[in-house]
DNA sequence: GTATAGCTTCCTATCGTTCGGTTGTCAATA
DNA sequence: TATTGACAACCGAACGATAGGAAGCTATAC
């Protein structure tokens, strides 16, 4: 046989349909089936259906934790990294959003998200951290740090972070939804920095 | 016995359930049970539980069709409805928001929409329409009659709305998912629109 | 020779759905 | 007015299918 993998395969089946039907909507014979063992099999690796998600969860959250810039950037240390001309915002920020469109793993993970944010009040909390508080946490520090360098005109950095990022927070889901919208949203996006710093810059 | 409203009672149950759990997850017993009768008597009034979704979703389309002001309102004819100063933009948003974040059935529906998006393309289109498309048209319709007007500097009025009102829509799931939350956002919009006129505003 | 990870088989609960039958209501008929 | 029949709403019981899961067997690998 020689496997030794199976359970991040199972891990990854998972996600693959529960970001797709949800996890109530997916059963474990289904989940057998894409991996290629019998639905017994699984009880080999999880107790049980909810063990899969319990396990999935904890995952995306080490692996966000790992991984996701939002997470980790520290501006005061990181001075260097900060888009300093609209071209090298537009650049940092399409580029981001390439990556965070189209990795697999990041997308099902924030789809499942999505789909289950209702079920579960720690599901609720960790979907606003993951796409609300650690971006826009983020985004507040480069804005801070942006008008302390005197590019842009010193205004609330919060609410100068909440004009640039959520409206490409939307416009992900927008990409989720229909990915064939995803050249007219990057250029909106680029649009979108390029008018934000003419509005911010200072006069 | 005295019914005769059960049908709609079903609907009203289904939307309750959906909302939360999700369409696969949600059975007709618990629907049944919601309702107050045993299951078999369901399907006197559905033929199916799909046929409930069904109805569920024109029922959507139509009650927003007849009542979204994003969907009806035409700026070209209603003029006196823009707000000119900030404090008219904080006053009409917010009292919006407040409508659309408590209404039961739109704030259901928009739940629904939100956990089932994956599932049916026709699902996916009519969310991005409601909560993202129409809403964009109506305000980037408001940008240009302000732009018009000289109350605002003529900029991309698509940007302009995109950076005004998605923002807000990010809000909006923010409260969905944690309505303790409610406050602070409240804040947040209100600075939010006040620095958006001050920046936009003719110098 | 003991784990490990796969297998087959089987269990029970519940799913969506159908069926046949029982009410209560109401309009037409006698 | 009294009787009838159609009809809609509801029910209990049961359908086949499938769900999640348990038990025990087997083959491979160290």
């Amino acid at each position: 046989m020689e496997r030794g993998n199976t359970k991040q395969d199972i891990l990854e089946a998972a996600l693959d349909l529960f970001s797709v039907q949800g996890f109530e909507a997916t059963s474990i014979s289904q989940i057998a089936g894409a991996v290629g063992i019998r639905k017994a099999s699984l009880y080999s690796h999880f107790e049980s259906k909810q063990a899969i998600l319990d396990a999935l969860v904890q995952d995306v959250l080490v692996q966000y934790g790992e991984h996701s810039i939002f997470a980790r950037t520290d501006w005061e240390k990181d001075a260097e990294g900060i888009p300093v001309t609209p071209d090298a915002a537009v650049q940092m920020i399409q580029g981001q959003l390439r990556y965070i469109i189209h990795d697999p793993y990041i997308s099902r993970a924030r789809k499942m998200l999505v789909i289950e944010q209702f079920q579960n009040p720690e599901l609720a909390k960790l979907q606003t951290k993951q796409n609300y508080t650690d971006v826009m946490q983020y985004f507040t520090g480069m804005m801070k740090r942006l008008a302390e360098g005197g590019i842009l005109t010193e205004y609330d950095p919060q609410i100068m972070a909440a004009q640039f990022c959520l409206p490409i927070s939307v416009w992900i889901n927008v990409c989720d939804r229909e990915p064939e919208r995803e050249k007219e949203v990057m250029e909106l996006v680029e649009k979108h920095i390029r008018q934000f710093f003419r509005l911010y810059q200072k006069a």
